[in-house]
DNA sequence: CTTCAGGTACGATGCAAGTCATACCTGAAG
DNA sequence: CTTCAGGTATGACTTGCATCGTACCTGAAG
């Protein structure tokens, strides 16, 4: 089982206001400087992340991540995966991540938060 | 008449999420992107920006830039004067005034708007 | 003094957004 | 089938924020 990737905006097509409106909320930080620290772009889990809100709100916010293209999301049906869209941000945005890694707990850091 | 500076953050304080707070607004980061543009630095008034706002809210908007630690606002009593902190920002954010300087209207530049 | 332009302070308003309660859907396990 | 966990849809509530109206301040010019 592969999935189904939800939509999301084209490479070409981040919008640089979308982005930071995205990394304006502390939760959504939060969820993009974890995946920026994990160069492997391991896909995730929803409760991976230790969000302290309820899970309704985790599904908004999900999705504002992936209306602003920062992130993938894979439906399994009653499962969802969460893949950074590493590539697409850096030909797009370079260096936004680098900034994101920065904000990690530990400083930069090459693997995952475990 | 060298004017006094209004406060703001040190430049080892500058939040990241401030700073994308501020720049969430669109009329905010069309003033960073021109500040960006500008590798001169040019000290900039108030009303350089033709933003169609009235001046109530531009004061606002200058009022989070200043606090997110992104311009010095300069007191002439009777005038203001705007000044990007290009040096603490690239300290602190790195790669930052670069995503900005690249969403300028001409792309990449190394010359005042005009 | 008066006049005027640039800027600020305070308050009110309207809208966007974060949050959660309730109810429902999906797939796996018994 | 039932049960359960993960996720979504809808609606309501609340907060934050962008905006402006009114009033006031500041300095320069007359």
């Amino acid at each position: 089982m592969t999935g189904r990737n939800l939509v999301g905006p084209e490479a070409d097509a981040l919008d640089l206001g979308a982005v930071f409106r995205a990394l304006a909320d502390e939760h959504r930080r939060s969820v993009m400087t974890e995946l920026a620290a994990d160069h492997g772009d391991a896909e995730r889990g929803c409760n991976s992340f230790a969000l302290p809100i309820s899970k309704q709100t985790q599904t908004h916010h999900f999705r504002v991540l992936r209306e602003a293209g920062l992130i993938d999301e894979i439906d399994y049906g009653n499962r969802k995966g969460i893949r950074l869209r590493r590539a697409d941000i850096e030909r797009r945005f370079p260096g936004l991540l680098t900034l994101l890694d920065a904000e990690s707990p530990g400083g930069h850091s090459s693997s995952p938060p475990g």
